[in-house]
DNA sequence: CTGCGAATTGTAATCGTTTACATTTTAGTG
DNA sequence: CACTAAAATGTAAACGATTACAATTCGCAG
């Protein structure tokens, strides 16, 4: 079980070295040995070893994409861009799944120490700056889809400051003024950082930032559900609600939907991602949409770049930040 | 850059054979060495090169997942399940696209045939049942949610005709004559078996089977709303639709509600995946579930069971068909 | 036919591990 | 203290490829 370039060399008269450099396509190979090299790999059914190729070149051509789950569906179009730009440079992706557990993400990470990869992407790092820093010393790693404050490593994402002050500017040029916001209990950088975008968009407009306004749940359908409900028990309940993602916008629209509130027109929301869904359910959602596919494909040429300059200390690692865009639909009373 | 086993040995003042051992938790070393060598591990930051190791032990303790694209929910489960049975025995799963293309996916089989992985599992196979069956013969392949014709590979899925056959046998239960079928052009073996269901269900109930109560489309929520509204043009439209999956039925719900149809009511809606969105589209969608962790347990240890087996004639290349069940809801005018 | 540079081929070192086998050290017994 | 079996350690050969370097073959001019 296992045939090596030895029995090729073996079969088609020739030496090892011959042989690797047919396989590699080098120039100073006869036309004869190029054919019975070929031969002898067709009639052998040969596979080079891949694991004695990396090994001696030290590089595997391939990068690791760490997610946390695969339901996420815009993870979906970003490794579509990481595929396309890796393929392009003659890389594969390969995609894993950290559980939300930072340890499992160390093991993973594993992968790239151990030398099976050649660099990592993380979509959702729970590893915390101060590590992935050092890290990233001695490693090419890169952060995509969200920022981590204080960490130097190679970065590509969104503002989500700004994207979240877009969002909520919009729904006080409308004419809100008591404005909901759902967030999330766990403190993931992109979540503060659209929660501060809220804020500033408040404040830029003169409107106090009430806690009673601002709701924490998790990222799923349920939240929205629960957020929706605790608000509309308030005295004064929010005419507007800017939700940290689709999922939950979706689930508190259904939520307000059930209690009788008109969406869109006593009630609007606002969500983040545009998922699939958010065009599906009724009404359409209001979104800010990400450059998804772009992210991926600039985090991967970027981070190709990096794996490719041999000095360290040269490597990249900065803070890229791809522009938004709002996506307005009936549930801010829009068009469409 | 590059830490060697040789370098934490000079480090630990014992040899490269003893840092082996005790890195690798073997009995005959003593306390001593230990802990020199976990001192010298510590101090040099050393991580041992896994293409070393897996060349030396030409294992590598890593399987495949071919998926078609990460988008699809149902994935996820299958995925979460194969992670589980994987880390229980020590394996890593990887993730891959195949894109739908088979050239792609025999490139990515190519990380099975240069040994870069000890096995791989097939979540939505482009090549065909020959050329798979082949393969299987000399790699440890397997394949999920799927079933191929005359594969003679380890095959882990439902009964797809069973599950067709259950969902429009219920519709006719409730009283419906007219029942229409919304399949895909693509002909996965997924869609023939549960198309095949969809026929004996109307055979064993004497109900003749009309062309013009199929409609084929892809997989996506347009070709629901597409299939709805084609089925609404007809003379005598069907009173009950059997979808191939649960994006195309709430596709075709929603187009059938624009018309103003009551579903539930009129109409009836079969769909099949359970995706988390069929109980949050209102009117919550009745669907076929399929036992997605417990398939990607189920082929993960199936798998590694054969990875051990070193006679590749003793591996188990059978066909699993796991069992499915019926979730009734509002579509089908059932409680919840 | 000789000589010589270019083109082709082969030999052997190397990548970083694991591990069979040989060797040394240790501990226990009489 | 001598002897021996057991425990610990070291040496060197794999694993399967790539590639520097050496060696061979070839073609052609003189």
């Amino acid at each position: 079980m296992g045939v090596t370039i030895k029995d090729v060399a073996r079969t088609a008269n020739v030496s090892v070295a011959t042989v690797s450099r047919v396989l590699n396509k080098k120039t100073n190979v006869s036309e004869d040995a190029v054919n019975a090299v070929n031969a002898a790999v067709e009639e052998l059914g040969y596979n080079p070893n891949y694991l004695g190729r990396d090994l001696r070149k030290s590089e595997t051509r391939r990068i690791l994409a760490i997610v946390s789950s695969m339901g996420h569906s815009f993870y979906s179009d970003v490794l579509i861009g990481m595929e396309r730009a890796a393929r392009a440079n003659d890389y594969d992706v390969l995609v894993v799944t950290n559980n939300d557990d930072p340890v499992h993400e160390m093991h993973l990470l594993g992968m790239l120490f151990s030398r099976s990869v050649d660099g990592a992407v993380l979509l959702a790092p729970k590893l915390d700056a101060k590590v992935l820093s050092g890290l990233a010393e001695n490693y090419n790693i890169a952060v995509c889809l969200e920022r981590l404050d204080n960490c130097k490593a190679l970065t590509v994402t969104i503002d989500n400051v700004r994207a979240g002050r877009d969002a909520v500017s919009y729904l006080i040029r409308k004419g809100h003024k008591r404005i909901g916001l759902i967030s999330t209990e766990i403190r993931s950088q992109s979540s503060v950082d659209r929660e501060q975008g809220y804020i500033n968009a408040l404040k830029e407009n003169g409107i106090p930032v009430e806690s009673e306004y601002i709701y924490y749940g998790g990222y799923d359908h349920e939240s929205g559900v629960k957020g929706s409900a605790y608000f509309l028990g308030l005295k004064f309940p929010p005419t507007a609600v800017f939700c940290i993602s689709d999922t939950v916008a979706i689930g508190a629209m259904s939520a307000a939907m059930a209690c009788g509130v008109k969406v869109g027109k006593e009630m609007m929301f606002f969500g983040f991602d545009n998922i699939t869904f958010s065009r599906v359910f009724k009404p359409h959602l209001s979104t800010v949409e990400q450059p998804c596919i772009l992210q991926g494909k600039t985090v991967v040429e970027k981070l190709v770049r990096n794996i490719k300059t041999e000095d360290p200390l040269e490597r990249d690692n900065g803070l890229y930040m791809l522009p938004h865009s709002l996506i307005l639909r009936e549930s801010t009373n829009d068009s469409r």
